[in-house]
DNA sequence: GTATGATTAAAACGTTCGTTTGAATTATCC
DNA sequence: GGATAATTCAAACGAACGTTTTAATCATAC
């Protein structure tokens, strides 16, 4: 893979934020891993921040436009309403599957997980910027499908479902070992079943009757999605 | 507070790590918030590395200590089997219910979000030590609770029952932006019940049954992550 | 009061960080 | 093939890092 030196960086960083974590990586670690001059960093990235953004967008991307495809697809396909387990397939599976196809992809998943837990400065807005529009989507659309479900609890559930996501992205590792090696992280598919299983019994079941609690409360009609603050 | 050098430290650092991730936090930005002396970090410590462990260690201990008496008890009512709804909330419970009592308490939990999450190097064998009976008791539980369910798929959904936890301790003041105040993380009780009903939910649906995949509606089409421009 | 141990204070240690510089090298175009 | 831009290189910058050192302060015993 001789690319130029960009790309070198480029791959070189993304493996190295997902095996130590973002703040944990210098630049020498990756400039060495790299095979390339210190300063080349500089010059085609400008500085640190600016090359976790390039690292981070490079591969975000496509996969959000994934989603959004499959999405239009579904929705073309079930009248607008697809069920919740398609949804939620669609929405795990361009990330799941990013994860299979190489090496390379299973690291960046890695690092899309650390950019979701240490994304608190000023990775903020461009992740907003990056996930608004599947926010938007995806609510809409998982709101379709559960349409008994009270607004704030549908969208504490696609958190779960994110949470379930996010945290299979990054450690299933830690599972393999627990396991003895009887879950294997590496069967993308089987694992995207497994999750959409979950999180689609989830996503349907009644929701908890809080014993005092007014929660019910809530419209279904009064959530706002917008993403930036 | 005016507590001892020792807690004024392991303080500053919990709302630090908290804050802004472990790795992204120095020493003099702990001890200028805690208004101690430089030194004084190593005199009680040792080093850096030291302190991230006393931080960690100082509370999770407790919040597992209270998971194992809560299994005990359940387990003592239920006749050795307890219903997977009760083991979820022990499980969950302890750690949740920390975040609820102090804003201290909701300052470290975000901070053991980062020990999770950031425990690749060193922390590891820490974070094993002490989650290693807990894991065991609680995958025996729901052994138990879910007698039916293979062994594989189990721990698959106990993962991702923590992930759940992890992001929802995490990240759910993102949640609060996103829903525009609907959803509240900060009633933890409403919180629990709706991550026990969710999990709940997933644990006890029945298994995917891994057909051949030309039955699915809508096939993937390649995501293109090509590395090359 | 003085001696003794525990704790805090201030300063500096060497290292590594992200960044910058200016020359050397390579590619590109007329 | 020489001019010009793009890129790479070695070296150094100041700042911040974790850590160590040495002296000053405090508490508590005799």
């Amino acid at each position: 893979m001789a690319t130029g030196t960009k790309e070198q960086i480029l791959d070189a960083a993304e493996r190295m934020f997902a095996e130590n974590g973002i703040h944990a990586v210098s630049l020498r670690t990756i400039i060495a891993e790299a095979d390339v001059n210190l300063a080349a960093v500089h010059y085609h990235f400008g500085s640190k921040d600016a090359l976790v953004e390039a690292v981070f967008e490079r591969r975000v991307g496509p996969v959000n436009e994934a989603r959004l495809a499959w999405l239009d697809r579904l929705e073309a396909e079930w009248d607008g309403a697809p069920p919740v387990e398609e949804v939620l397939r669609a929405f795990l599976t361009p990330a799941i599957q990013l994860a299979m196809d190489s090496e390379r992809g299973r690291t960046f998943m890695k690092t899309c997980g650390r950019f979701y837990t240490e994304a608190g400065d000023h990775l903020q807005p461009i992740f907003d910027r990056l996930f608004r529009k599947i926010i938007e989507r995806y609510v809409a659309a998982f709101r379709k499908a559960c349409p008994d479900l009270p607004a704030a609890e549908l969208l504490w559930r696609f958190h779960f479902t994110v949470g379930v996501m996010v945290h299979t992205l990054l450690d299933s590792e830690k599972l393999r070992r627990i396991s003895g090696g009887a879950c294997d992280p590496s069967d993308v598919e089987a694992v995207v079943e497994r999750m959409v299983n979950f999180a689609a019994a989830g996503m349907k079941t009644s929701p908890a009757t809080l014993k005092n609690k007014e929660q019910a409360a809530v419209e279904p009609e009064g959530i706002e999605v917008g993403v930036s603050a």
